[in-house]
DNA sequence: ACAAAAGTGTTCTGTCTACACCCATGC
DNA sequence: GCATGGGTGTAGACAGAACACTTTTGT
């Protein structure tokens, strides 16, 4: 059988990529969101995502979407699941190949009246209405992003080049929804010796500055490769 | 734009479901392959899967696809990851929603002359060449499995109702690939409350017969709603 | 000088690791 | 009675949790 031959007759659902974007900011865990503004679901707020195309796989789909609908770009990005529920989206039947993604929402502050749709920043904790099943996807990449946190440096593609280990860990008590101890966070995330100390402190605050750091990601893959595992 | 407006024009992909079928038998992790009796890649082994239909899900797929071609259903089974890559069939544009499953192969011995396909179970160190990308979901499962055991009690899924505290040590150490100390796994699996004692012993081997314990699911169940994580 | 958050060290406790001997059984 | 694998306890190392005071800086 060639590929000429191949007739699979049957009907074939539509297949897109959807695409839950994280940034952190002002203390928040956010999602960018964009309004829809076709039917079905008009005015319904909805993760960035769209048709895939027969010349790309489902994650260069989720990227030229990404890009396409909100400009962002070179970020880290996840395949998460696979929703594929009969009635899902109501114009018939299509499955999405859901994705996450990690950007420094620092580096890409939305220009008010950018691109087409309306795209904004959402708190996880008062997001409108989704579209679709989105909320189920959005619960699902919590689940991800929340689970993997503790043994990944998620964390770091959420914060800007430059940060200070008191940010690190709101971020973290943020996403895990717990307080942690500041003297243990400190030891034990300095301890793993990822973090590479900039020298330089936050200047201009009521009371001492906090000392920046970077990640030391080349330090990261080498490890890894050698059975590390980086755990919080 | 009901309905019967939406018209999504472009060429759609084939979608279908594979699964990755574990057991666990003779000390071995085996997975169960079907050998293909039709072009492309006649006569290679591969996972059973086949085409979505339009009345199911992509869940309802991979156990209907699995029903059919090996006579195996009710398992514990998991969407692993979904494979898109452009060639990865022949035939044309498929891309495939992959899953696992764990069987408790004691009880799904397959019968000589079983169905049309010919099905058979290889360990997971001597598959032959498989069709399509299956290598590459192959050791995605892999790693999926040899993850999520450690953190979630997927081990009992590949043992029988009854089995001892060695021989799930055995199991633990094939799929982890690395020595536990019997004393200490003994003691935490123990620890975890989560094994009946079932007051037997192995009979007729030329030493003491080790204990039987059954896993508690309930018990389980009840734990994780309470935030308790099982963790070996 | 005071308010506010950053930075630092020590003790305690519980868990993981390493390890050696006795027990039950079939031959 | 011996070979084989099953079952048990304990001491030392290590890591995580709890916790209070000093430092820096702007007002």
């Amino acid at each position: 059988m060639d590929q000429k031959q191949f007739c699979y007759e049957y009907p074939r659902p539509a297949v897109s990529a959807d695409c839950v974007i994280f940034g952190f900011d002002e203390g928040d865990l956010k999602v960018l969101l964009i309004e829809r503004g076709a039917e079905p679901f008009r005015g319904c707020w909805a993760f960035p995502g769209g048709f895939l195309e027969m010349g790309e796989n489902a994650d260069e789909c989720a990227r030229r979407e990404l890009f396409e609908e909100t400009g962002i770009k070179d970020v880290f990005m996840e395949q998460l699941y696979t929703f594929s529920d009969i009635g899902r989206d109501p114009r018939g039947r299509v499955i999405t190949v859901a994705y996450y993604a990690l950007v420094k929402l620092s580096e890409h502050k939305l220009q008010a009246g950018d691109d087409a749709n309306k795209a904004r920043w959402f708190p996880v904790s008062s997001v409108p209405m989704l579209a679709f099943d989105h909320d189920r996807i959005l619960a699902a990449a919590l689940a991800r992003l929340r689970g993997k946190i503790r043994y990944q440096p998620l964390g770091f593609e959420l914060l800007p080049e430059k940060f200070t280990v008191p940010e690190l860990q709101h971020l973290y008590e943020t996403v895990l929804e717990k307080k942690l101890d500041r003297r243990n966070f400190r030891r034990k995330i300095l301890a793993t010796g990822l973090l590479i100390d900039r020298f330089e402190s936050v200047k201009g605050v009521p009371h001492r500055g906090a000392g920046y750091f970077s990640f030391d990601r080349d330090k990261y893959r080498e490890l890894s490769e050698k059975g590390f595992s980086f755990e919080i």
